[in-house]
DNA sequence: TCTGGGGTCCTATGGCTC
DNA sequence: TCTGGAGCCATAGGACCC
C-alpha cells in the first residue's frame, strides 16, 4: 500500500488559513530566484507545479495566494500520519516527508482487506489531522504507488495481480520510476511512448542508452517486476546544507563567511543525529548555472563545525575561484559512522573547539537557536563611528 | 521561463595494491 | 624486473526523487 498526501504543505497552511479554501494558493518564498515548493489543487488548474520558479507560476496564475513554508508545521503533521500508519503495521517506509509504503499482507486477520485497511487509515488521517490523502494499493511497491498517483486527490485505487500489465503499459515512459526528463527524451528518441513500448524493447537496446543498471531497473519496472519489499528505517548517508544567495557573490569573504555557517549547521545535525562524517563535500553553482563539487576524506571522522569548515575553505581556495560569481554554495558530509567510534586525540586542537560548540550545542538547546553565535556570522547592527 | 533544498544512486575515471 | 589484469577506493558529475 503506498499512502501519499494530498498537496501536502499547501493542505497544512490551509488548516491555519481556511478562508483561502477553494483559491489558487502557493507554498513558496516570494524571492526573486524561488520555486514553488506545493501548489493547491486550484493553482495547478493554471499550470502551476512543484518545483517551478515563482516568477514563473505568478505569470500563469497572478492572482494566487502566495504562503511562507513553514517546515516545523509539516514535520508535526508528518509525524501524526505516520503514527497512524504505525498504528496499523509495524511494516512502515518513509518515503520523504508526506509519503509511506505500508505492507499490510500480515493485517488481513486483524483489520480486513487492504482496501478495508486503506479506507481505516483515511478515515483515521482526516479526522485526527484534518488532512487528505490518496492510497494506492497493488502487489508491488511501484505499482502502488502508481495507483495512489493516479487516483488523486482523496482517492483509493486498488490495481488487482491480474489487472497489473493492463494497467500499467498504456501509461506513459514518464511514469516509470526513475525516469525523469533526460531519460524520457533519450526513450522518446527510441521511438518510445508507452510503457509497454519500453516492455516490448530488448533490454540490450535499453542498456546500451541507458547504462547496464538502468536499462535493466526500467526493463523490469516495464514488466511489474519490482522485487522490493516494505524495509522500516535506514541510517542516513550523507548530511547537508546549501543556500542560494539573492544575487550572486563575488566577495570570497562573503563566500567564506556562509560556508561557516553551513559548516556549523552541519556539524549540529551531525551531533544532534549521533553520527560523525569522513568525507567533506564543498559544491559551488556559478553564475552561469554550471555546478561542482569537490570533496575531501579526512584521516578520522568528525562532528566539528571547526574541522569541517577548515577543510571546506582550504578547498575552496585550492580551487582558484576567488572571483567568480557565485549563485549557491553548500557543505555535505559524507561517510558517516556512529559518533564516538574514531581515536581521540589525533587531533589536539580539536579539544577546545570541541567544548566550545558543545556550550553553544548546550546553550541553543535551553534557549532557543540564535542567542549563542560565531563572531563571524554575527551581523552588525551599530554604525562604525560607535567603535 | 529560468531554474530551491534535502537527499540517493549510478557511472566513469584514475590511483594504488596484489 | 616488468607488465597486465582484477579489485578496491576516492573523486566528480549527472539524473532523479520528494
Amino acid at each position: 500500500m503506498h499512502v501519499d498526501m494530498d498537496a501536502f504543505f499547501a493542505s497544512v497552511e490551509l488548516l491555519e488559513r481556511p478562508e483561502l479554501r477553494g483559491l489558487p494558493v502557493i507554498v513558496g518564498h516570494r524571492g526573486s530566484r524561488s520555486v514553488v515548493t506545493a501548489a493547491t489543487y486550484e493553482a495547478r488548474k493554471y499550470g502551476v507545479n512543484s518545483a517551478m520558479p515563482m516568477s514563473i507560476a505568478l505569470r500563469r496564475c497572478p492572482n494566487a495566494v502566495v504562503l511562507e513554508p513553514h517546515f516545523d508545521r509539516y514535520t508535526h503533521f508528518s509525524r501524526m500520519v505516520m503514527a497512524i500508519c504505525d498504528d496499523l503495521t509495524p511494516l512502515v517506509e518513509r518515503l520523504g516527508i508526506d509519503e509511506a509504503f505500508l505492507d499490510v499482507a500480515g493485517a488481513r486477520k486483524l483489520l480486513g482487506t487492504p482496501y478495508e485497511v486503506a479506507t481505516i487509515l483515511r478515515e483515521r488521517v482526516l479526522a485526527e489531522t484534518g488532512l487528505h490523502c490518496s492510497v494506492g494499493i497493488a502487489a508491488t511497491k511501484f505499482i502502488a504507488k502508481l495507483a495512489s498517483g493516479l487516483s488523486k486527490p482523496d482517492g483509493l485505487l486498488v490495481v488487482p495481480l491480474a489487472d497489473t500489465l493492463t494497467f500499467l503499459h498504456p501509461l506513459p515512459i514518464s511514469a516509470l520510476w526513475g525516469v525523469g526528463a533526460k531519460t524520457e527524451e533519450q526513450l522518446t528518441r527510441l521511438g518510445l511512448r508507452t510503457v509497454g513500448d519500453v516492455a516490448n524493447t530488448p533490454l540490450l537496446t535499453l542498456q546500451k542508452k541507458l547504462g547496464d543498471a538502468a536499462g535493466a531497473k526500467l526493463h523490469q519496472l516495464s514488466w511489474a517486476r519490482d522485487p522490493r519489499s516494505v524495509t522500516v528505517g535506514s541510517e542516513e548517508k550523507s548530511v547537508g546544507h546549501e543556500v542560494t544567495f539573492g544575487h550572486d557573490i563575488t566577495d570570497p569573504a562573503v563566500i567564506r563567511r556562509e560556508l561557516l555557517r553551513m559548516s556549523d549547521q552541519v556539524a549540529v545535525r551531525l551531533r544532534r543525529a549521533g553520527v560523525e562524517g569522513r568525507t567533506v563535500v564543498l559544491k559551488l553553482r556559478f553564475g552561469d548555472f554550471t555546478t561542482i563539487t569537490r570533496s575531501r576524506t579526512l584521516s578520522e571522522h568528525t562532528d566539528l563545525a571547526r574541522r569541517i569548515y577548515d577543510e571546506v575553505v582550504d578547498v575552496y581556495a585550492g580551487l582558484g575561484k576567488d572571483h567568480e560569481r557565485v549563485r549557491l554554495v553548500g557543505v555535505r558530509m559524507e561517510q558517516l559512522a556512529p559518533a564516538g567510534g574514531s581515536a581521540l586525540g589525533l587531533w589536539e586542537t580539536d579539544e577546545g573547539w570541541r567544548e566550545a560548540e558543545n556550550v553553544m550545542d548546550a546553550v541553543t538547546a535551553k534557549f532557543g537557536r540564535g542567542l549563542v553565535q560565531r563572531a563571524a556570522l554575527v551581523t552588525r547592527r551599530h554604525t562604525p563611528d560607535e567603535d
